[in-house]
DNA sequence: GCAAAGGGGACTAAAATGGTCCTATATGAT
DNA sequence: ATCATATAGGACCATTTTAGTCCCCTTTGC
């Protein structure tokens, strides 16, 4: 359904968690027992987050983890792919070539092109925007240009 | 990744190859050789997208499938909706509040917004779009409201 | 009647996902 | 020093989802 993993969902909620309390290091108990998620899940999700650079981990005890940089320079795009790996809608849309159907799909550059305005929209909404409460306003994306599909039709018999 | 299922992929194909060609009716059989897919797998997707009201089949010899209505009035999102079910990128974003965390997850009503604009971009392509060659302009989705952190951080604790 | 199509569903193999657990290492406090 | 508290990094397993196959039935045109 074009869904996120239930982890990444969790890795929102998390720095969400994170971002609204930004001076304090934020265990993985603490988040668990707040966001009412398993620790050791909870545990995993933010080693990976920390691996892809999006928080600092300090060991020890006070230990914990940090935003790595401000909420407003956090896309959703950057845990999404953090967690998910690179975005995309299609095997091809990222794969550096490997898909066999290229030459007989005939949707490839399209599908791309939709693919690529999905990454920007997320590329535009900042952790802040997710962790704060007032909905965030975003532009209705509108039509598109428009289609001659009768000539298209025809031009491939 | 966000990413679409392969079926989905291929339903994505054979619908933009069935647009190119709206007066004949195609076959499963034609498809999976057009296309190189399996057989049985172009059989079970173009079943679904026809149960899904996308595509009308005709039985018995001459048989095959039609689109149901002309290829700009089927939007990406239906093809995607057929295959995977309602288009989501959450639990919470579409089914009927069953999601036990709401309260606490902090992030529902933004990712819900950001889910519904994807949506939205989705509904704005349609597979005439997809079926041509000639590249989709989409709009150059802008950046948003702009956010007050600190006084969100704040405010929290 | 026969061959060519789709309709419907059961079934299986493989992959992804979510979740757990263990050991090692770093850090701060006593 | 030692201990308690954290993360780091994997290995591991159970479950679910996905993709793909198969079979038997019905419809339709010749």
């Amino acid at each position: 359904m074009l869904k996120l993993s239930k982890l990444t969902d969790y890795a929102a909620m998390m720095m969400a968690q994170i971002a609204r309390a930004p001076e304090e290091a934020h265990t993985a108990s603490e988040l668990a027992q707040r966001l009412h998620l398993p620790h050791p899940t909870v545990g995993k999700t933010l080693k990976m987050l920390a691996k892809e650079g999006l928080l600092i981990s300090r060991r020890g005890s006070h230990g914990g983890y940090v935003l790595a940089r401000p909420a407003v320079e956090i896309a959703a795009s950057d845990i999404i792919a953090a967690i998910e790996g690179p975005i995309g809608m299609t095997e091809c849309s990222h794969v550096d070539g490997e898909c066999e159907l290229i030459g007989t799909c005939g949707v490839a550059d399209n599908w791309q092109r939709v693919s690529q305005a999905i990454r920007t929209l997320l590329d535009g909404v900042t952790l802040a925007h997710l962790a704060q409460e007032a909905p965030i306003k975003l532009p209705v994306l509108m039509p598109i240009q428009s289609v001659t599909l009768p000539s298209v039709a025809e031009g491939r018999r």
